[in-house]
DNA sequence: GTCAATACTTACATTTTTTATAGTACATAA
DNA sequence: TTATGTACTATAAAAAATGTAAGTATTGAC
């Protein structure tokens, strides 16, 4: 995450696709290992950075700092500094991450529906 | 792609995501690089494996194969070899990696959507 | 015997993502 | 003065994903 290499094959690809191809487009932006998670929970509500971590118990504090920033850097949530100390600082959704709800509810379904057929055919093998 | 090492971090922690969030796992599941586009291509019909490369100009000859094979894995596709010289493979969606269509379709309203509202958000600022 | 066409495979290098570990700032409470 | 809680940051290392370049098998045409 940190740099990406302005100048790596990589990097163009990913530009190019995400040039031609909404879908691609997308999936770079919610495609982070913690990502899609991170948005669900915050589809219910919004959330401390410390709530948040108790809700994904094995990411690492810097991992959910990098998420949220560039979940940030996307306006996909908004970030809220309460001048207090300890310090506070809450993170909720825009009204695009919102709107995400539908992409991530037929994500949900298509994996459910994936995992069932699946381990079904494991069955049948085995 | 290739391997994964089965007693990292990281593996534990995508397999625990993918057991406790559909969405997560289907994630895991379509997030290559290329997989969106190569599902969306073949959305409209089944594609030989040099049709495919000509419609995704930069991808190698490696990750292609990569690509397919983890969408074959998956059973998102299927693979028909003729036995013909110089040989012929086609690569088609099984019924499960067509149920993708709605979600390839959200993704990319939402990515249309998301791309718009940035870019005006950019000429507001500048 | 050489070449062409197709769908790969292999070895290696680079880039990107993720994890590990230790530290910081701040004000209040004890 | 020391400890506490919160939300981080810095640095290094490991792992995973992607890219580069060259090679393979097949057989029919020339």
């Amino acid at each position: 995450m940190t740099e990406i290499k302005q100048t790596s094959t990589n990097f163009s690809n990913k530009s190019a696709l995400s040039d031609e191809c909404p879908e691609a487009y997308a999936s770079t932006i919610i495609g982070g290992q913690w990502t899609l998670v991170i948005c669900s929970w915050l589809l219910s509500g919004k959330l401390r950075f410390g709530e948040l971590k108790k809700k994904l118990p094995n990411i690492t504090e810097r991992m959910l700092t990098l998420q949220l920033r560039k979940l940030e850097e996307n306006m996909i949530i908004s970030r809220t500094v309460y001048a207090e100390v300890p310090p506070r600082v809450e993170y909720e959704l825009t009204p695009i991450g919102y709107s995400l709800k539908p992409v991530i509810k037929e994500l949900e379904n298509w994996g459910v529906h994936h995992k069932k057929l699946t381990s079904k055919q494991l069955e049948t093998e085995g």
